[in-house]
DNA sequence: GCCGTTTTCGGCCCGACTGTTTTCAGTCG
C-alpha cells in the first residue's frame, strides 16, 4: 500500500478535469494575475470558473452548463487557440460564449468573470466540494446567513441558524457541520494504485456473498482513470433484501451513507475512508446498468443523444422505444453498443471524446491475450526481489513468448546498479537460463541511467552485447527543460538505446516528474526508431493516455512494460493494456504484440538505421 | 447560453436517494 500525504494530490491532468467541480483545487486568482494574453488551457479554466461562480449565484442550470460545454468544446478540439479562427463554429459555442472567448484571448480578462468575482466571495468556492452542498443551497446560505467561507459556515451551523432556513433541517445542518470539520483530511481523489488495492479487499468480501448472480466493477476504476474518487459495483441479484443485509455488515464500515432499494452506499475505513456505491439490479438490466454507472458522464450523454436521434431513450434499465414504450435489455454491453450500430467500446476508452465515431468502424485494440512479452523488469542483481530464473519462470507461467531482464546500471547505487563487468557476467547468466527454456526467449537487457551530465551510464562496448537497452532518468529532477532534453536527446541519438522508460518521471498524486517537452520527445523518438514506454506500474502510468495517442500520430512505437520488481508486479500488464485502450492505441503500434522474430528485427533496426 | 431536415421557442440525459415536505427540490453519479 502506498502512503500519500494528504493534500499532496496536486497533479491535475487535463483530461482528468471534471469540468467545474475540480476547479476548486485551483487558485483562480493566481490564474488571473498579470495575464496579458492567454493560452488555451488557461482560457478553458476561466470558462469553467465562470460556470462555478454562476452556480453559486443560483443561475439557470442550463446556462451554467453552457459555459462548461463551451470549455469542453475547446478542450476536445485538437487545435491550438491560435489555430481556431472562429470558436462559434464549434458545436456548443454560440454567440455569448464566443464573445467571452474573444475577450479573454485579447485582453486576458473577462468582464463577466470580474463582475462575478466582485459579487461573490471566493471563499464559497471550496465549499461546493462539501457533500450535500450544491450551488443552490450555498447561494441560499450566502444570501440568508452571510456565509462566505468555511469559518462562517461552521459558525452558522453551530448557532443552529441553518436548520431554520426553508429547505434545510437539523439533519442537514449536522451533516454540513461534520463535512466542514472533516474537509481537508482526505484528498478528493486517490491514485488508482491505492484504489485497486481497496477494490480487491471489497471483492474478497463480495466473493463470499450469497444470492449474488454476478457483480462487476463500474465507475472510474473500471475506466482506469489515474485517480479515483469512490468505488462502484453493480450486483445482479433476485434477492435484493438479502444482499443489502450482507452489504450493511461488510467489515471496515464506518458509515452507511445511503440505503435504498436499488442502492447501498457505505463508507469504508481503510487508510483513507472510501465511499463504495453498490447498485442492485435484476439480471435483465445488468448490462445497461453496468454501462450507465461505468460512464463517463460525458460518454453517457453522447450515447443518450445518439439514442434520442433514433427515437429511443437510454437509462440504466434499458433502451426504451419512445413510440411504444417497450424496453429492450441486453445480455452484454456489446449487445447494447451493437444496437446503436457501434462496435464494443472498451470501458477505458469511454471518455466522451471521439470514441463513438471511432467505434462506428471495427477497431482493434489490445487485449491482455495479445501481449507476447514484457521488456522491463528487475532481479536480485539490482533491486528486484527474485532471481533471473525465478522471474523467467513467472514469465512462462503468463504464457509469454519472450521477455527481457533489465536491471539497473551502476549510476543508481541505491539499487545496486550493475557496472560493465557485472553486466557482462549477467549476460552470461541470462544466456544460460535461456538455454534451459524451450518455450520462451529470455533477452539480456539493461535499464541504463542517463546521467545528469547527459552521458549514458555504460560503455558502448558493453551496450552492443545487450539485446535490449532501456534508457531512463532517475536523478536531478529539478534540472531545466533544456538540460533534461539534452539528456533525453543523448539517449535518442545512441544507436544502442531502444526504449525511453517512464518518459516524464511522474508518480501519480505524489511527484510531478521532470520538465520534459514530451511532444518533441515523441516526434524525435519516431525519427530515431526509438520506442517510448508505457510504464504499467499503477503509481506511474507513464506516459499517460493523452501522450500515447500523440505517439501514435507520430508513428512512434510504444512498449508496455511492467517494470516489475517482484513477480506479482508482472500482472500490472493488465493495467497497462487498459491505458493503451484508453489511448486508442492500435495493436501494430505496440511492441508487446510482436512475434519474437519481429521483435528481434525491431531491436536491430535502430542500429542499422543510424549506421546507414 | 445553445440549438434546430419536426422547432427561432422550448427544450436541454436520466433516475435514485435524502431530507424536507405532505408532493418535491436538491444533490449526486
Amino acid at each position: 500500500m502506498v502512503y500519500i500525504e494528504p493534500g499532496s494530490l496536486d497533479i491535475c491532468r487535463q483530461d482528468e478535469i471534471q469540468l467545474g467541480r475540480q476547479l476548486c483545487f485551483c487558485s483562480t486568482s493566481i490564474l488571473l494575475e498579470g495575464v496579458t494574453c492567454m493560452n488555451k488551457k488557461e482560457l478553458i479554466k476561466h470558462l469553467e470558473t465562470i460556470a462555478v461562480y454562476l452556480e453559486l449565484k443560483g443561475e439557470n442550470a442550463f446556462k451554467i452548463s453552457a459555459y462548461r460545454k463551451a470549455a469542453q468544446a475547446l478542450e476536445q478540439d485538437e487545435r491550438s487557440l491560435r489555430e481556431i479562427d472562429d470558436p462559434a463554429a464549434l458545436n456548443g459555442i454560440g454567440k455569448g460564449t464566443a464573445a467571452i472567448i474573444k475577450e479573454l484571448r485579447e485582453t486576458g480578462q473577462s468582464e463577466l468573470l470580474e463582475t462575478l468575482k466582485q459579487e461573490i466571495p471566493s471563499g464559497l468556492i471550496p465549499l461546493l466540494k462539501l457533500p450535500g452542498l450544491g450551488g443552490k443551497k450555498l447561494a441560499k446560505l450566502y444570501q440568508e446567513l452571510d456565509v462566505v467561507d468555511a469559518a462562517s459556515l461552521k459558525e452558522a451551523c453551530e448557532q443552529e441558524q441553518v436548520q431554520q432556513l426553508p429547505g434545510f433541517g437539523a439533519k442537514t445542518e449536522q451533516k454540513i457541520l461534520a463535512a466542514v470539520q472533516e474537509q481537508g483530511t482526505r484528498p478528493e481523489r486517490l491514485p488508482i494504485s491505492y484504489m485497486l488495492d481497496a477494490a480487491q479487499k471489497v471483492e474478497t468480501e463480495l466473493n463470499q456473498f450469497e444470492d449474488v448472480k454476478r457483480y462487476a466493477r463500474a465507475g472510474s476504476l473500471r475506466r482506469m482513470e489515474e485517480t479515483v474518487k469512490d468505488l462502484d459495483y453493480i450486483i445482479s441479484t433476485e434477492k435484493g433484501d438479502a444482499v443489502r443485509a450482507q452489504l450493511r455488515k461488510l467489515p471496515f464500515i464506518s458509515d452507511i451513507v445511503a440505503d435504498g432499494e436499488t442502492k447501498v452506499s457505505v463508507e469504508l475505513d481503510f487508510e483513507y475512508s472510501i465511499q463504495v456505491d453498490f447498485r442492485l439490479v435484476e439480471e435483465a438490466a445488468f448490462a445497461t446498468t453496468l454501462h450507465h454507472f461505468t460512464g463517463s458522464k460525458e460518454h453517457n450523454v453522447m450515447m443518450r443523444q445518439l439514442a434520442k436521434a433514433q427515437g429511443e431513450k437510454v437509462s440504466e434499465y434499458g433502451v426504451e422505444k419512445q413510440d411504444t414504450g417497450d424496453v429492450i435489455t441486453f445480455e452484454s454491453e456489446e449487445g447494447f453498443y451493437n444496437h446503436f450500430g457501434l462496435h464494443y467500446i472498451p470501458p477505458e476508452a469511454r471518455i466522451g471524446r471521439d470514441e463513438i465515431n471511432v467505434y462506428k468502424e471495427p477497431f482493434e485494440t489490445v487485449q491482455k491475450t495479445d501481449i507476447r512479452g514484457d521488456l522491463h523488469m528487475h532481479t536480485t542483481w539490482s533491486d528486484g526481489a527474485v532471481s533471473i530464473r525465478e522471474m523467467a519462470e513467472e514469465g512462462r507461467k503468463r504464457g509469454y513468448e519472450w521477455m527481457a531482464v533489465t536491471d539497473h546500471s551502476k549510476f543508481l547505487q541505491v539499487a545496486h546498479g550493475l557496472d560493465e563487468e557485472r553486466v557482462l557476467r549477467q549476460i552470461e547468466e541470462i544466456r544460460r537460463v535461456n538455454e534451459s527454456l524451450d518455450d520462451m526467449e529470455l533477452l539480456a537487457g539493461i535499464e541504463m541511467d542517463i546521467r545528469p551530465d547527459a552521458v549514458l551510464d555504460l560503455e558502448e562496448s558493453v551496450l552492443k552485447e545487450l539485446d535490449v537497452v532501456i534508457a531512463s532518468i532517475h536523478s536531478s529532477f529539478s534540472q531545466t527543460e533544456e538540460e533534461i532534453m539534452q539528456r533525453l536527446e543523448a539517449a535518442l541519438n545512441s544507436p544502442y538505446v531502444h526504449i525511453i522508460a517512464h518518459p516524464t518521471g511522474r508518480l501519480i498524486g505524489r511527484r510531478e516528474g521532470y520538465k520534459v517537452n514530451v511532444d518533441w520527445l515523441l516526434k524525435r523518438a519516431g525519427e530515431t526508431q526509438t520506442a517510448v514506454e508505457l510504464n504499467a506500474n499503477p503509481n506511474r502510468l507513464d506516459l499517460n493516455a493523452g501522450w500515447l495517442r500523440k505517439a501514435q500520430e507520430y508513428e512512434t512505437f510504444v512498449t508496455i512494460n511492467t517494470d516489475a520488481h517482484h513477480p506479482g508486479m508482472l500482472d500490472d500488464m493488465e493495467v497497462g493494456t487498459g491505458i493503451a485502450r484508453k489511448a486508442l492505441l492500435k495493436k501494430e503500434q505496440i511492441i508487446n504484440t510482436k512475434r519474437y522474430e519481429d521483435l528481434a528485427a525491431f531491436l536491430h533496426t535502430k542500429r542499422a538505421h543510424l549506421k546507414a
